[in-house]
DNA sequence: TATGAAACCTGTAGTAACTACAGGATCAAG
DNA sequence: CTTGATCCTGTAGTTACTACAGGTTTCATA
């Protein structure tokens, strides 16, 4: 009558939470280790026990990273959240930031797919040695 | 009548190597310790001496690191070029494999931009607690 | 030639964000 | 009560560097 890690409310155990979330069990206790989730309760043998609330907490973290913020990005988020009086602007201070940061980087890969294509393009990838993509590669060879 | 570093072809010192390709110093000896570079011959007090085929390997190998090349993507296009029977075909084969991954992460980064775009948009930026952008990172908030 | 600062040496440890063990304890089912 | 799955801690590995500490060499100047 119950999930087999979810016995009224006595808390799922990491193995659970990591099906739930997709987060590997490795990582849940890195998370805590660095501070990022809090320590949960224990059983009588030392086992981590985890609730409702751990879940949420995970489940932001999660989202997050899969959105690129930095640990130290979620960790002022969280503080923000944690502390309870966070304002719009501030939050939206942190991911206006990281969206730069994207939006850098798409341009600077973009630069870089050009420069690939154009490198490539001067090679027919044939059988012929002295590939001229090796050459492009060095900076002016003189 | 010379540069300080290059004495008659003598070989020139790590620092200049630096300074010329703009490679930092602890990278250069990083890059020997890996295998990228080749060990240099030394001065009679163990100081490192470069030549010209140096400059235009570590060139190549900085070339190939803005472009995204990983290390051992360098090291397969170096064990390439130093086998010396490499065709068109094996180069280009490598940098068609890069320029994959660097249009994957081009797209991966433009959904995510678009994300942040809209849980950003939400958001007005004001003193107002409870920011949306919050509730938005929790995955489905019940 | 002596001196002293700049550059160099080796080896180790730190960075980000995890992942992967080793070696042992606990849990849940039968 | 046994057994196999899961969990525990602690440490080391990953990528591509960077940053020391503590000591030696070089080289321009006095």
């Amino acid at each position: 009558m119950s999930t087999p890690a979810t016995i009224r409310g006595a808390g799922s155990s990491i193995g659970s939470l990591s099906q739930r979330t997709g987060c590997n069990i490795e990582t849940i206790r890195y998370y805590e280790r660095i501070g990022l989730m809090p320590e949960p309760r224990r059983t009588a043998g030392g086992h981590r026990s985890y609730g409702k609330s751990h879940e949420r907490r995970l489940g932001f973290i999660r989202r997050c990273r899969e959105l690129g913020f930095s640990i130290e990005e979620i960790r002022v988020l969280l503080g923000l959240v944690d502390g309870g009086d966070y304002t719009c602007g501030e939050v939206k201070a942190v991911a206006d930031r990281h969206l730069d940061d994207v939006r850098r980087k798409i341009a600077d890969l973009k630069k870089l797919e050009r420069t690939l294509k154009d490198v490539g393009a001067a090679c027919d990838g044939g059988q012929v040695p002295e590939c001229p993509i090796i050459d492009a590669l060095y900076p002016n060879t003189g």
